[in-house]
DNA sequence: TCTAAAATAAGAACAATTCCTATTACTAAT
DNA sequence: ATTAGTAATAGGAATTGTTCTTATTTTAGA
């Protein structure tokens, strides 16, 4: 593992949160200028494969890069705009039980009021 | 409304299924050889805001048109490809309880083994 | 039929991503 | 240390899906 491969991992894994490719882009070139983003692509690419992190594909927008390789789904509040993790332990028996399939993976988008923001003002329920 | 307006909007009721705007376009020039892809767009994203067909934005590969425009998730099967609609009436609810928050909407993708794949093939559950 | 407004074709622009290639950097074995 | 072979890189071209721009055409209304 070459040195820039090391910190191209070691930004997404000390960061709590998502980051872009471009943002990952951004942070290495602090330490490496020269870095290409295309760079960047292969390598993050590499470690979703290697399930060292994870990859989260989009409807809208760049795909993110994050250290949370546990199953999770992902909600973004209407409100505020924030993206937050959210884990549903009980959804893949959940879908298999309504379906009755054979339910391999899924992907699921949530939008959303936040905690933060549903406390700061007033919401229909 | 103009008749190439009224093609498109037929060509996507009229189909029991999923039409990328490139799809739609190849159908379209039968009947108007000229008509240009970004004609297809205009139009089809002004039905969907019309809410007479629903666009569906995907994480991967192009988005597609549809003409159901009831509330309903999508699920791709992992051995055959085909794509289809699948309907969990209780979902939102589930999503609320489970949250605890308050659900704006929500977006499912769902890989899975279709009722053909999981009659012809042996699958583990 | 004339005119103003709306719709169009064609292609440029765009964003996100991958691909290509010549160059550079590592890695061992000498 | 030198060198040969392999892996990684920078830089940019290419791709895909989509929107935007603009000059032209179509449509509908007076």
């Amino acid at each position: 593992m070459t040195k820039a491969q090391k910190a191209l991992l070691e930004i997404v894994l000390l960061t709590d949160g998502h980051l872009s490719a471009e943002e990952v882009f951004q942070l290495a070139r602090r330490q490496f200028p020269t870095i290409a983003l295309g760079t960047v692509y292969r390598n993050l690419n590499q470690f979703a494969d290697a399930k060292r992190i994870r990859r989260v594909a989009r409807a809208q927008g760049a795909d993110y890069f994050e250290r949370n390789t546990a199953p999770h789904d992902h909600a973004v509040c209407g409100n505020c705009g924030r993206l937050s993790d959210i884990r549903i332990p009980t959804l893949h028996q959940f879908l298999t039980e309504q379906t009755g399939c054979i339910i391999l993976n899924f992907d699921l988008n949530i939008c959303y009021v936040c905690p933060d923001c549903a406390q700061k003002e007033d919401f229909k329920s």
